[in-house]
DNA sequence: CGAAAAGTTGATCTACATCAACGTGCGTGG
DNA sequence: CCACGCACGTTGATGTAGATCAACTTTTCG
């Protein structure tokens, strides 16, 4: 199988998508990189649009995707559909989940899909021992819901067209940050039902919306990958500012707050984060 | 005018919104209680329609509405403008401000306001020293994203009319648990561009929408106060399915994870809050 | 190879936007 | 005290982005 996850000693423990995720935000040392691996050693693969987790259903385990692509996703009764993110690798679900009874959306997967799970209770434990670490993470739910609440003005206040092409932007920029794009391409291992439900707009729309970029020449599409061939153009199009993103490092207050200045901390190990 | 809010000197040392807002999530104890009471420590007030927060702008304290309506939304370069979500009394801004360099939204009030706010530094001991009140804090905060994520639904999925009762209900709901609504009305002190900016729609679509509720029995209007005359109705009319305001109390798991089982237990509190 | 899933395109419909005009309450300054 | 201005609400007429319907093609996959 295509699993070679845990190397058993190579000199670089381990770069999975979300240590290279957290990487993008703050500089993490070999404690807290070993702790991060440690939570990503029960790993399991699920096939292709299987559910992760039921809107209605009692939380499980923490996940953190390790590889693949899956949605986030919520249903009305008579079964119109949204959308609200894409879940990809490095991304975590369920981060909250001790805080909550039960799921108010579901997850599934879209393409085969390798999951790491801890218990909840350990979410604890991180805060208690590693907050820098449990920053990095909370960085990334706050993160989760400003996408949210970006993909939110789409659906109010922007076209089709500048929906699909913000969304384009998003995913690029998304995806490169995990070493999952490169020259403005990647795969989008998506139908375009689901890209309507996600952007709020029917199928035939969708597909003509997307007619109207390739003709442009802002993308090209063959199969599941797509091209981007002018990133400034498209994100112009999308009205793309990716302030919402948050990608730059840490604020330099992160450390203040987040550091464990209880304990006397371990040797040297203090490098702020590098501006 | 219309505030007579906070009681002047009951023996209860003070129920706040927050405190309100909180116990109906988890029994608080006095020294938590306490706390809390100390964070929300330095008051100010702030004019109507003046901002708490800018769009881009880097992240100040963080805050705690005692009191009025706020918005927070994010704009288009064009102009075009949604409101992400209402902010009322007990709601949190900026709880992850240590995370973020700066804001990607703007938060901004409707009527007078009274505010508290501290120093972020404050969010780690609170962490640190009180993790049951930081867990509360922290479901405070997960919800927002459930509510963003139902609003998306909203914009993605459903008509005007199920928009517009659905938004009703929520805060009807959202302000039942603050002492704000009896008997189905309260104050909405929301001009009918503002519920457009909400819900993705025009404000003259609005006026139209409105007006059929009315017309249909479901909710009066006079003035800004609103009145629900049938709740059932209206959230049928909505598909309002309350699960995402995930109002139940928390899970008893939540204590095997946020504890703080690492001190000594019981024994003499460790009060080491008071920085 | 055959059937189902996904994509494509044209024709038509409609929910909501836009435009326009007018009403109404209210604060300000003369 | 009035009047004028302005923000807000209301309603009708008309325009349009995107939905729906329908038919067909291409791809996927067992």
């Amino acid at each position: 199988m295509t699993t070679m996850t845990r190397v058993p000693a190579s000199r670089q423990p381990e770069t999975t998508p979300l240590w290279l995720k957290l990487s993008s935000y703050l500089v993490l040392s070999d404690d807290e990189k070993l702790y991060l691996s440690e939570l990503e050693k029960t790993i399991v693969k699920q096939p292709p649009r299987s559910d992760l987790l039921q809107q209605g259903e009692r939380y499980r385990d923490v996940r953190i995707i390790r590889d693949g692509w899956a949605i986030r996703h919520k249903a009305l009764p008579d079964g119109r559909r949204q959308v609200v993110n894409f879940v990809l690798p490095g991304d975590i679900i369920g981060m909250y989940c001790t805080l909550f009874e039960s799921a108010d959306h579901s997850v599934t997967t879209l393409t085969q899909v390798e999951v790491a799970s801890f218990p909840p209770e350990r979410i604890g434990e991180l805060f208690r021992s590693f907050p820098r670490l449990a920053a990095a993470l909370a960085w990334s739910g706050a993160r989760e819901e400003a996408m949210v609440a970006e993909r939110l003005l789409s659906l109010g206040r922007r076209t089709a067209l500048e929906r699909t092409a913000h969304l384009i932007v998003e995913l690029l920029r998304r995806l490169s940050v995990v070493n999952m794009a490169a020259d403005g391409h990647f795969v989008l291992p998506v139908t375009q039902e689901i890209l309507a439900d996600a952007l709020g707009l029917s199928i035939v729309h969708i597909n003509r919306t997307l007619r109207r970029l390739r003709d442009s020449g802002l993308i090209e599409l063959n199969g599941q990958r797509i091209t981007v061939n002018d990133v400034r153009q498209l994100a112009s199009v999308g009205q793309f500012d990716e302030l919402y993103l948050h990608l730059i490092r840490a604020p330099r207050r992160l450390e203040r707050t987040f550091s464990d200045n209880r304990s006397p901390r371990s040797g040297g190990r203090d490098e702020q984060a590098k501006a």
